[in-house]
DNA sequence: TATCGTACAGACAGATCGTCTGTCTCACAA
DNA sequence: TTGTGAGACAGACGATCTGTCTGTACGATA
C-alpha cells in the first residue's frame, strides 16, 4: 500500500521558518542562514528544496528580480491549523474538539492562559451573536 | 541527514483503532478486521505490526494465551497529547498555546463547545486553588 | 566576452514502511 | 503419540520518500 508521504518535510519546514522570519529572501541568504555556508551543493539542495515548497504553493517565487526573491505564501498559523486537522482526521473522526480537549487537559496551562482564552471565546460569542 | 521516521505508522495506527475499539484481539481477529479476510501473508504482516508496536511499547501481548491476546497500552489521548507536542514543537518552539489559540480561532466551533470549554476552565481554577 | 553566481533538470543513496516467505512452536484431535 | 493447522518469530524485499549532489544552461556584471 502507498504510504501517505508528509506534507511539508523537515527539511522544507526549515526554509519556511527561515522565510517567516524574514519575510524574503535570495538562495543564498537561506543557505547561509541554514546551513552557516555556501557552497555549490548546498545552494542547489536549498534550491530544489523551493522548487518543491512552490510546487505545493507553500512558497512564491519573484522571477523579475536575479537573483530571484522568494517568500512564503503559507502562514505559520496556516501550517498549524493544516497539521491540527491532519491528526484530527487520523484520531478523532476530523472532530476538533478532542484535541481541544486534550490540549486543555494537559498541564502548562497558566491562570493567565486560561483568562485569556476566556477573552478569546468571549470574543467568539460575540461575533457570532 | 537523517529523516525522523513518524513514531506511529499509518498501517500501525490502523491495528491501534481496533485495539481502542475491542480492547483486546488475537491477530486472526485484527488481520479480519482490518483487511477482511484473513490470508497467511496477512497475519503475518499484522503480526509485524504488532511486533513493531510493542517495541515501541504501545502495545502489550499476554503470552500466557495461546493464541496470544493484544491490547493497547497506548491510550488514545496520549497519543493526541504527543502529536500535538510534535507539532508544537516544530511550529511553536514547544509551546502549547498558540495551538490552543489557533483551535480556537477555526471555525466550527459552536456555541455548546464554547460552552463546555469554559467547563473546563472552571474546573481546572477549582483544581489549582 | 569572460566569469561567476543562479536556475533548472535529473539522478542517486540511505532510510522508511508495508508486505511477504520461511521456519519453528504450540494446541488439539485422531 | 503423532499429525495437522494456526500462530509466533526472524529475516528479507521492494516501492517510495527525502535530502543531497552533479551537470548544464542562463543571466548579469566587469
Amino acid at each position: 500500500m502507498a504510504r501517505t508521504p508528509q506534507d511539508i518535510t523537515d527539511a522544507e519546514l526549515n526554509v519556511l521558518q527561515v522565510l517567516w522570519d524574514q519575510g524574503t529572501a535570495t538562495v543564498r541568504e537561506l543557505t547561509e542562514k541554514l546551513y552557516r555556508e555556501c557552497t555549490l551543493s548546498l545552494t542547489a539542495t536549498v534550491q530544489k528544496l523551493l522548487e518543491r515548497l512552490e510546487g505545493k504553493k507553500c512558497v512564491k517565487r519573484d522571477r523579475k528580480t536575479w537573483p530571484h526573491q522568494f517568500s512564503a505564501i503559507l502562514k505559520r498559523e496556516e501550517l498549524i491549523a493544516r497539521q491540527l486537522q491532519t491528526t484530527a482526521n487520523k484520531l478523532c473522526e476530523g472532530e476538533l474538539n478532542p484535541l481541544l480537549t486534550c490540549l486543555v487537559k494537559a498541564k502548562g496551562l497558566s491562570a493567565e492562559d486560561r483568562q485569556s482564552l476566556r477573552g478569546l471565546l468571549d470574543q467568539l460569542d460575540m461575533d457570532t451573536k
